[in-house]
DNA sequence: GACCAGGAAGAGT
DNA sequence: ACTCTTCATGGT
């Protein structure tokens, strides 16, 4: 059991961060102790005050995961651009960016498409419980998430067996291009936020939403501002009354709304984009 | 641009 | 029990 103490003026809720649906293989227990697996290693995590204590993983993994080696008031303090945006900044106040694994955050936004959290979830949990290795931490049974030749070498079978629907071929298709891609993750990394975005879209299932999405959540490409029924929403309500939101989103509209976001919001219009997405009326 | 597939969980009635 | 919505994409 490991523990660290938050710097002074970093704000940060473990709850919010986990709970804000960026990611979907974390469980939190009723004792406050978060569960969950990212790579090959499986770790919980509780926060009492300004202190993190966890297990199976080292403090650096912890705080590079995190985003803690960010300095976040000046992110907030250039996003906090009007009254609304305020409101949720202070609601969700300590949400920070995880820095997710890219394979794993590619195939859980095309499994993303036009469903609910609870149900990527799921989907998410059946790929790597069919293709994954089994990992026992503290008596709990995880499964890795399995790289993109166990997925496309799996058998059509099992993966019709995880119950993705239309789905299914997207994961595929993508997992069988992957195994053909050296480097992806280097590459994408080195490109700006426009190439990058364009490069993501040449796999199928990843489309603009999707891509920005993997863009902000794996590649902190901050500029990223995903657009969803709920963003769309909140723009239309309060930014950009004259949307439609009964139409369908083109991506003009989808183009629309994300240089907005750029202009309005800055660099970091992403991190607004998830602060509103955090604030939403359910 | 409009329409549709593929599908299941959750929320509301 | 039934309907509507859901962190959309790709093809026609």
């Amino acid at each position: 059991m490991t523990s660290l103490t938050l710097a002074p003026g970093q704000p940060f809720s473990l709850d919010r961060t986990l709970g804000c649906g960026q990611v979907f293989r974390w469980d939190r227990e009723k004792d406050g102790w978060w569960y969950g697996i990212v790579g090959d290693r499986a770790m919980r995590i509780r926060q009492d005050g300004s202190r993190l204590t966890f297990e199976g993983a080292p403090a650096r993994f912890i705080r590079h995961y995190f985003s803690l080696d960010m300095d976040l008031p000046p992110v907030l303090e250039a996003i906090d651009r009007d009254q609304f945006i305020h409101a949720a900044l202070t609601t969700s106040r300590g949400l920070r960016l995880i820095r997710q694994s890219p394979w794993e955050c590619l195939v859980s936004y095309i499994c993303s498409t036009n469903s609910n959290i609870p149900h990527i979830r799921k989907r998410i949990g059946a790929i790597a419980g069919m293709f994954g290795r089994e990992i026992v931490f503290k008596g709990r049974t995880f499964y890795t998430f399995p790289g993109p030749s166990a997925i496309s070498c799996g058998g059509t079978d099992n993966l019709a067996a995880c119950r993705l629907g239309y789905r299914q071929p997207y994961v595929a298709a993508t997992s069988c291009m992957m195994t053909n891609v050296q480097r992806w993750v280097e590459t994408s990394a080195t490109l700006p936020y426009e190439d990058a975005r364009k490069a993501l879209m040449t796999f199928p299932g990843i489309g603009p939403k999707a891509a920005d999405c993997v863009l902000l959540f794996a590649f902190q490409q901050y500029e990223a501002f995903p657009v969803d029924v709920w963003i769309r929403r909140i723009m239309q309500q309060q930014y950009l009354p004259s949307l439609n939101c009964d139409a369908s989103l083109s991506n003009r509209e989808y183009d629309t709304i994300r240089r907005f976001a750029r202009n309005h919001f800055g660099k970091y219009c992403g991190y607004a984009q998830e602060y509103l997405y955090a604030a939403r009326e359910r």
